[in-house]
DNA sequence: AGAGTTGTTGTCAGATTGACGATAACTCTG
DNA sequence: CAGAGTTATCGTCAATCTGACAACAACTCT
């Protein structure tokens, strides 16, 4: 054994960039937003070999000064065109894509983000292609997955940023983040219904929500039909215990 | 807005490697292992400057050929001199630490590891600390948490793999990786307590995690006083609903 | 043999859950 | 403007789950 392989900080003593191939350090987005109770997600099409006219997931390159949740929030801005600084997006890291062919160029890691736009559940941002906007646009996640046709391994990221909301769903209320910031508990739980491919039943819903949000005291006003919904602001109190996603086994019907 | 930044993909074509300061690849790993009720993480001290003398995670350098879990997976064998072919090692991706100023040197892009180490609560394997194995080994992770001395970024690593750990226990059956392959439920909820610090109900333990575990029908012999109990292997299950970490609000004391 | 220790099972009251009904508050239609 | 249709919220019920703790069984040590 080469005790020179003991520890990254011990490493670099020894270590040359010369002898290594260079390595491409990159981010990718999951840009998720809720519209028309479907959960989308931002693609582009590619207009460059390899996967050609695939698509394929936002992202870029990570600048020599910046750290990858930086370049991430830049290329955000810079595809949807939103003020992020003014805009309260949510963004975290998802995970780092290493394998050596993923790329049949070169070697390229991506530090995949999850990006999570408010909506007000009609209309969504116009999505930025640079040399090739004509078909980059929003699409229903789950459709997606089911064709799988993504670019790389974009598909496998994709599936990890839905399983990291649909799970972070089920005991915080990150679901709040693809909302204004006044929302309903209808408009909630659409979300919930929109991500986890369920319907939730609206009176529970309430009850097992309510705890971890804030009462603004105002009410939606000139809806379309029905009484007027109190307006709420998300906590980030968690959930405790968790939502289920799935209703458990039915309950055995009463016998008298 | 250039339109070569607009993704990875596209980028590539006009990246130029000579334009861009050499960036390393590595790997760092947060091994756990519990001896003696006390969650235990590997360090090792290091050799040289920066940080020379403090102690650090173990990891090393990402070879052109491999993939970050492979590294992961390589550089632990070496570090504990397990076979990693026959033992069931747990190993996940925990983040990726990017911050260009992280090592004063160059730019050391890291993807940490979280590694559990299967132990019988006694005897834990020798860290090999290569040209320097004086002060390499096992050290309590809530004290060093609680003194936060190490090396780089790597206290804040550390953090996030305790939360890491800790948070899985609540749903799933990690902890068993942290003991042999058959254990009793007290060496399971002994793993809880030195992970979580508390100090969980024997009795409702039991009924909760029972679910999730298959009974091998074989019971423990020759302990030291007390009652056999009997030896379980860990299923993939989920725990739903979670255990709770803290026990609730005390219930109050019933009026007759 | 008895004392001490440990693992497992049982019990109980309080809390939580899923299903679903009742009511109130709005909009739209004629 | 009355009534029909919709929607949000609250209440109720039985089933289940939870935390606290007692009871018992099975071992070791002295």
């Amino acid at each position: 054994m080469t005790p020179e392989t003991n520890s990254a900080g011990k490493f670099l003593e020894s270590y040359n960039p010369r002898d290594y191939p260079s390595t491409a350090l990159t981010v990718d987005l999951v840009v998720f937003a809720v519209t028309g109770g479907v959960l989308n997600v931002a693609l582009v099409r590619r207009g460059e070999h390899p996967f050609k006219d695939s698509l394929a997931l936002p992202g870029g390159f990570v600048g020599p000064e910046e750290s990858a949740s930086q370049a991430a929030g830049r290329e955000l801005a810079e595809e949807t065109g939103l003020d992020l600084g003014r805009l309260p997006v949510h963004i975290e890291q998802l995970a780092t894509y290493t394998s050596p062919d993923r790329d049949p160029r070169m070697r390229v890691v991506s530090v995949a983000h999850l990006a999570l736009l408010a909506s007000n559940g009609i209309s969504l941002p116009k999505i930025a292609a640079g040399s090739d906007a004509a078909a980059a646009g929003w699409y229903g996640v789950h459709d997606i997955l089911r064709g799988k046709e993504l670019a790389f391994d974009h598909a496998a990221i994709l599936g990890d940023g839905l399983a990291r909301l649909a799970g972070k769903m089920e005991y915080t209320t990150v679901a709040a983040r693809l909302l204004p910031e006044e929302f309903t508990l209808t408009q909630l739980r659409t979300v919930y219904d929109a991500v986890w491919e369920t319907t939730l039943a609206a009176g529970n819903f309430t009850r097992k929500m309510m705890p971890q949000l804030n009462d603004t005291g105002r009410k939606t006003r000139g809806t379309t039909g029905g009484a007027p919904a109190a307006l709420f602001t998300a906590t980030d109190r968690h959930i405790h215990p968790p939502l289920k996603r799935f209703p458990t086994a039915p309950v055995q019907p009463r016998r008298p």
